[in-house]
DNA sequence: ACCTGAACACCGTTCAAGT
DNA sequence: ACCTGAACACCGTTCAAGT
């Protein structure tokens, strides 16, 4: 009982996962197949249906593990920041963009499920967990007097509109090639002006 | 010779570019398949193959026809509108938005299309034309020196990422229901801020 | 509990053949 | 030119049966 093996080596379901994610990256969405997941991990191909009872349970479950690495990203990324919203809105937009460059085709999976009628309660949990966290930025600046007054929906919407765009933009290459590196200081400066003050006081 | 019929109803490329937009609208793209098309136009399944050389091209085609209709769009909304940059973003801002509630799932296509690295050559230049024909939008207000100077890319970036992030977010439904209607006007608002000339001059 | 193997209904793509 | 019909290799899903 003690070094009890599954047929499978441990964890068939994370294996699934990180595989499914490998996939995704190399071949793109239209080439993930549940058959050949169970054929590349060396299980039959009603395996995978013992933990995801079927393909669009998985790509959920995919799109979650997205979301929890993009909290982690922005956590750690605000941790090392400065105190000033300008230095915290700069992290959140750096840790965004990053996430979404290197996992182009998760981002897409993470924000395509939304349209289905019955997209996962999990997931849309986990979206507005994240849409939440940008919010907070912003009324942590407004306490600090460095972002307009005003309801958090009403002057957020812009930031977390714009951060977005730009993060989906970049992620599907949709950007002039040479705006993508020294584009975000000008992104963070136009979202700035967007949000200040009505009547910016004084630094001192 | 005259009344020529041919097999099909007269144009199957068309009537299954049309039929492709009815179904991914009304059952999500992965229930999109060539053979249910051909079968709902009461051709074999095989018929489709002439006219697309696989699915991807077809998909390649309806986004492209989805490109098409956003700059149609765009340039009748802009047409009614006033001369000011404000006017002007703000119809822009309105047809874009619009367009994306109305064509989520084919939005989607849209921009789902560039991670593909053989992606169509056609496509890309109607993404790429309808990135200008924004920009453009901006160039207008720096030459009536209602938008800061600089380089258009730098400039605009925030502006078309703000626009874009919002309708995708809307597109998406994954912005608080609250703010969609009223929100334009506040979005609007907060990219005119954002690209605001450096010393503002009184308007007389 | 976890997995297998066979079965079913569906795909996309290709290709000789028909009109 | 435009379409058909059959064939091929692949899917996702289900379910009795194995260990």
């Amino acid at each position: 009982m003690h070094t009890r093996r599954r047929y499978h080596h441990g964890d068939l379901r994370a294996a699934l996962l990180t595989r499914a994610e490998e996939t995704l990256r190399e071949k793109g969405p239209t080439a993930l197949s549940l058959r050949e997941l169970a054929r590349d991990l060396g299980v039959s191909h009603a395996a995978p249906s013992r933990h995801f009872k079927d393909k669009q349970a998985l790509l959920d479950a995919l799109a979650l593990t997205g979301f929890d690495r993009l909290d982690e990203r922005m956590s750690a990324s605000l941790k090392e920041a400065g105190e000033s919203f300008a230095e915290r809105m700069k992290a959140a937009a750096r840790a965004y963009v990053d996430f979404a460059t290197a996992n182009a085709e998760l981002l897409d999976l993470m924000y395509s499920i939304k349209h289905d009628p019955k997209a996962s309660e999990e997931l849309i949990a986990a979206s507005q967990r994240w849409t939440r966290q940008t919010l907070n930025l912003i009324a942590e600046g407004q306490r600090r007097g460095e972002v307009r007054e005003g309801p958090l929906e009403r002057v957020g919407i812009g930031v977390f509109s714009t951060l977005h765009g730009y993060a989906t933009l970049a992620a599907s290459d949709s950007l002039p090639p040479d705006v993508r590196a020294e584009g975000l200081d000008e992104l963070v400066a136009y979202i700035l002006r967007g949000c200040a003050p009505e009547k910016p006081r004084q630094t001192a």
